[in-house]
RNA sequence: UGAGGGAUCGUCCAAUGGUAGGACAGCUGACUCUGGAUCAGCCGAUCGGGGUUCGAAUCCCUGUCCCUCAGCCA
């Protein structure tokens, strides 16, 4: 995946890849560099996993190593089917592929069962009666160490028999759990005999009431990568003080012995990736669903139009640390114009219409005008596009007082007219409010295809529709969700919201080779920004969703000048 | 007042004892049939204090700040 870096000037690599190096070159797992993906299947994946996704696969991928995608359910009560799907498709789009590797935790519910009665034989884990609420206090708290359960000498027959009968269900939930017995006084928590099993009676998406216990994640996780052969376990930072014991379940169980490493997750501006408060944004209708082309998520943003490419541009620019930080939205922003820019064919559409006519150009004339499909690249060729007496342009490219460096059309001003001709405008008509609602001009016949023949300079070029063969378009303009760089410390989310992130926009006019356009059909409608299909349209109605506008210096200007 | 982590331009990431560099953002300018793209330039950082060293972002000491952990969630 992606470029080779120059030869001469050579990257420098994350903390990860220098790891996994060092790993290859002390032969510490016979030369295998073997990774996975694990995501609970409770919720739609983001742009945050997608980090996960891309450091995986991408680290495998990088050391001709393999990734496995494993969904880690092992809690019945928060898990979907659905989820299992939407996921896959995700990380396909993405473009990881994990073969014949689709491994679920719920497959090793015999073989770490088998696990927690070699521990309980060892001595090393025990049935516990306490209550939930006594676990918890007896674990004591960051400062003070904690006390031992009265039920943690139990002998092993004893824990045995228990943990048996726990499985064949004969115990409440939440009565007794089997916990690994280490250390009530370790100052890391984490290694205060933690809970390994709980009973749960819950069917199971995949195994259905085969169980009515189930391994907690920290038992779970490592020995499913010990199984799987897996070399580098990456996962976010806040897994640290879980590593002590993943590393001790494998030591007392002898089994093969996987690493685990801690990368910081992705936070974005202007973005909120929890699931919960995704959800919340859904439940309060400010979004339409999981693909809402506002969210963050993968659905959401294949939606708006993101592609796979310029998501892993993204990822390889933010590069993988263990410090805590906030990437700034403009960089993925950024990657997603550059990744358009260079393929995404032009087009012209008028999203905020006003009429225009070419008082000499002839009544009935229609003229098919070569447009270039993309500058960046001549191999797309070029399209016609009709030109004819009245037209539509942009009501923000006509000022009837114009401001200082606005060079757009107004009284008496030459602009061309992209790929057609250059126009004077002579007379501006308006209603009864003072409102321009129709622009007079005159063309120069000789400047056919926007080039004055006598080299005279024109500063403006502004795009356009033949109004006899527009085609009428409802354009989604999105915006950025949220208005506030950091939405996440607003305990009401709706104060933070862009009261702007979509506006919907049912008078638009495109050129008329957009007609028939398949959703996901990517394009840039010139001067504005990139667009593509939503799957909401219907053969006589294209419905566009704006991916990401241009970038808009003339906005810029004008912001400066205002605030003079 | 526990343990585990982390602090480098506004943001993200490099530099592992030898000129603090790149990307994004911002600002100038050039160019342009997209006020797009492109090109050139500018702005701009080693958390503080000591020490070792010819030389420290890097090593040592010390302080400060930030993050994570007290689910039978993951």
């Amino acid at each position: 995946m992606g470029e080779p870096a120059e030869n001469t000037e050579q990257r420098s690599l994350d903390f990860i890849r220098t790891t996994v190096e060092q790993d290859l070159a002390s032969n510490k797992f016979a030369g295998r560099v073997h990774t996975r993906f694990p995501p609970e299947p409770n919720a739609y994946l983001h742009i945050g996993h997608a980090k996960a996704i891309c450091t995986n696969f991408g680290v495998a991928a990088d050391y001709d190593g393999l990734c496995n995608l494993r969904f880690d359910d092992t809690n019945p009560s928060r898990e979907e089917i659905e989820y299992v799907e939407a996921m896959k498709r995700d990380i396909q789009w993405l473009g990881f592929d994990w073969d014949d590797r689709l491994y679920h935790a719920s497959d090793y519910f015999g073989y770490l069962y088998a696990c927690a009665e070699e521990l309980i034989k060892k001595g090393k884990a025990y049935v516990d009666d306490l209550s939930p609420a006594e676990i918890r206090a007896y674990r004591g708290t960051l400062t003070e160490p904690g006390r031992n359960s009265p039920y943690r000498d139990r002998s092993v027959e004893e824990n045995l028999d228990l943990f048996r009968r726990m499985r064949a269900g004969e115990f409440p939930e939440e009565s007794r759990v089997l916990r690994a017995k280490i250390d009530m006084a370790s100052p890391n928590i984490v290694m205060r005999d933690p809970v390994l099993y709980r009973i749960l009676y819950e069917t199971h998406h995949r195994t259905g009431d085969e169980w009515c216990i189930y391994p907690l994640y920290d038992f779970t996780h490592c020995l499913s990568d010990s199984i799987e052969g897996i070399t580098h376990s990456l996962c976010s930072l806040e897994f640290e003080n879980n590593r002590a014991l993943y590393d001790w379940i494998l030591q007392e169980l002898g089994t093969y012995r996987s690493y685990q490493y801690e990368f910081a997750r992705l936070n974005l501006t202007y973005t909120l990736t929890s699931k919960r408060r995704l959800l919340a944004l859904m439940d309060k209708g400010v979004v339409s669903g999981w693909d809402d082309p506002r969210l963050p998520t993968l659905v959401g943003m294949r939606r708006r139009g993101y592609t796979p490419e310029a998501i892993r541009a993204f990822m390889d620019a933010i590069g993988l640390s263990k410090a805590n930080s906030v990437v700034d939205v403009a960089l993925l922003e950024h990657f997603i114009r550059q990744d358009l820019n260079a393929r995404a064919p032009r087009r012209m559409g008028v999203l905020d219409p006003l009429k225009l006519v070419i008082d000499n150009y002839p009544e009935d004339k229609v003229e098919e005008l070569e447009a270039i499909n993309n500058p960046e690249d001549e191999t797309m060729g070029t399209r016609r596009v009709p030109f004819s007496r009245v037209l539509y342009i942009e009501q923000d490219d006509f000022r009837e007082d114009p401001p200082r460096r606005f060079y757009r059309l107004s009284p008496g001003q030459e602009v061309r007219l992209r790929y057609a001709y250059l126009i004077t405008c002579t007379d501006v008509i308006k209603d009864e409010h003072g409102q321009v609602i129709e622009v007079h001009a005159t063309y120069d016949p000789a400047t056919r295809g926007g080039d004055a023949p006598d080299g005279r300079r024109v500063r403006g070029t502004l795009h356009w529709v033949s109004a006899a063969h527009a085609l009428p378009v409802t354009v989604r303009l999105y915006d950025r969700l949220f208005k506030v760089p950091d939405p996440a410390a607003y305990d009401d989310m709706t104060e933070a919201l862009n009261p702007e992130s979509l506006e919907v926009r049912t008078n638009c006019y495109a050129e008329p080779s957009l007609e028939g356009m398949e959703p996901g059909y990517t394009f840039q409608f010139e001067r504005q920004g990139y667009f593509c299909v939503d799957s909401d349209s219907a053969p006589d109605q294209l419905v566009l969703n704006r991916t990401i506008a241009l970038r808009d210096s003339w906005a810029r200007i004008e912001r400066q000048q205002q605030n003079r």
